[in-house]
DNA sequence: TAATAAAATTGTAATGATTACAATTTTGGT
DNA sequence: ACCAAAATTGTAATCATTACAATTTTATTA
């Protein structure tokens, strides 16, 4: 499919993860839809093609991932989770009028500071919100 | 009592937001236990003192000073929303062995980035998660 | 000082996301 | 085909947050 599934797949299986049915739809699901979707997202979606799926089983699902390393949550509003197959390091911007979020790279390695010397950093988050490209010119026209 | 609490205090009169004992007693709370506390720690420390106190009330207080400006949600937990008096740009670290969250020094502008031209920013985020020297120095003497 | 309207607070009930857990189904290896 | 382990399901429980109506407090004005 791309390298962000096969990436995934091999790390299942050197984990020794199950590609169960219920798996494999969650992941190519992710992979095709990177606009980092919430459980319930994901769960209504697939529900149409697995009728008797559990939102429990999404849960279970996620966690996996989460704790397998090919999932990271975006926590970036804090009445929703959401996730992202995307592991590697990038930002996240949410514009606050449309209700998306993107990613943006960084350099994560350019961000000076100080105050961590000693502290062995395992996760690094940026979160930006505002208002997108699009957003800002239709607030515009409506002078 | 200190420049922060001097600060919330005039941006509240600015703001013709008004200072209620329980509104006071919230900010005199996140100005002493700059932690980053939850709504049920600082409704449960400040009911010591004023037992009739509601946890709707901490909820609402919270809510009018982030909108007012004067407090920054931290959501660098997806379980739990923790509140910051301090909202002049700072990374976050949370040591995942203690879980304290701590402060750190960034210079946001010095962070690398593409991707966000045009977009509008009005917030920005920096959540680090890792192990803290002295969770690290524990971790290595039970060898 | 008393009256009054607006704002703040309270307490209860509702909501919604997540988790716990026992029962059932599926899977991979023999 | 059989069996043990793993995955999935569905229900109930939990927990944070919100909605909302009733009550209390506050600032203002008569």
């Amino acid at each position: 499919m791309n390298q962000v599934y096969d990436h995934a797949i091999e790390e299942l299986k050197r984990q020794n993860i199950r590609l169960s049915t219920r798996r494999q739809k969650v992941l190519e699901y992710l992979c095709h839809n990177l606009v980092h979707p919430t459980v319930d997202r994901i769960y209504v979606d697939i529900k149409k093609e697995l009728p008797n799926l559990s939102k429990t089983t999404i849960y279970n699902i996620l966690d996996t991932f989460v704790d397998a390393g090919l999932v990271r949550i975006v926590n970036i509003e804090d009445n929703e989770v959401r996730y992202d197959i995307i592991t590697e390091p990038h930002g996240h911007f949410k514009c606050v009028e449309c209700g998306a979020i993107s990613d943006f790279e960084i350099d994560i390695d350019s961000l000076a500071l100080t105050g961590l010397s000693g502290c062995k950093i395992t996760d690094q988050d940026v979160y930006f919100k505002g208002i997108c490209p699009e957003c800002l010119l239709n607030i515009n026209n409506k002078d």
